[in-house]
DNA sequence: AAGACTATTATTAGTCT
DNA sequence: GAGACTAATAATAGTCT
């Protein structure tokens, strides 16, 4: 049996916590550190094991720092991410204007996910994970829609990504 | 005594593997897409633990799409990013054009901590962490020395964020 | 306030469908 | 080939320094 079998814990272990902001500020920025740093180690994790790119960008609670993780460099896989849009905005304006909702739905996907907690699998049907298949054609990420919100007010500089581009390009024609 | 409990294990369960390239295609695709969904759940549990924002680009392992993760938006956060470049470069030429190394210092340090293995913690004395302390100064993390690699076919577009970056001083002037 | 500790929760490698 | 399963590994919440 192993009701009371008298083993004095030391520590209480991990315990769960709710899913929602933490209340007290310590334990917040404390918690903000441990996570940042094992979330920075699963990436670079799935950059060995899998040859992946990947950049984060975490600003500080008070946003006056920027934590970032990047290889093989948060600029070169960033001018990649401008540069698609400028190209998407430079090529065909009217096209595919609307229907542009596959970037970040992560996150709202996740909150609800995490919300619900460890809900039954059976009445989740509504809850379609993102569709994105990795060979629907032959082109390239940078070509295909985008979320245009707040796209506006980057018009304009936009327009000079021009010549970036052509750079770029030609650095990622090494596919893996 | 627990020497062959004759209990049948169903399966072998998680076991470890080599701090290296998946050599198997099939099992690096199938890690890319578990892990990157455990990054992605780890991101916002992160943002809504602590409230913090953050962007995470990965280009598919074929580098045909983009898979982004962006609490509140990726463009909000990587418009800073780049206007943070931007005025580095507008402002002062000269004085910080050197010793700029504190971005993306994290890939190698996990690189080297994961080859390493979990060695004994008193003879990695020569590994310290990045120093990267949240209240060194009362500025944003934008006005910081950044690192420049790269720089230069940058430089073209960044003189173009220069009225992009009021827009964005304003929107993250509420700080948490 | 930054790091060590540890019981517990969370993630996941391999397997099977 | 995308998802369920599960034993084992990995991450971490709270506590103590």
């Amino acid at each position: 049996m192993n009701v009371n079998t008298n083993v004095v814990k030391k520590t209480q272990g991990r315990r769960k916590i709710a899913i929602k902001k933490i209340d007290n500020q310590n334990s917040r920025h404390v918690t903000f550190l441990k996570r940042r740093l094992g979330l920075f180690k699963k990436a670079s994790e799935l950059c060995i094991f899998t040859g992946a790119e990947i950049v984060i960008l975490v600003p500080s609670l008070k946003r006056q720092h920027l934590f970032t993780f990047g290889h093989p460099s948060a600029d070169a896989i960033i001018d990649r991410y401008v540069t698609r849009i400028s190209s998407s905005l430079l090529s065909s304006s009217t096209t595919d204007e609307f229907n542009l909702q596959q970037n970040n739905q992560y996150y709202s996907h996740m909150c609800k996910d995490l919300e619900a907690g460890k809900k039954k699998k059976e009445n989740i049907e509504e809850e379609k994970l993102v569709n994105i298949d990795d060979n629907n054609n032959g082109g390239y990420w940078w070509n295909e829609p985008i979320d245009t919100k707040g796209i506006d007010e980057l018009e304009e500089f936009m327009v000079a990504l021009e010549n970036l581009k052509k750079n770029v390009t030609s650095r990622v024609d090494e596919l893996c």
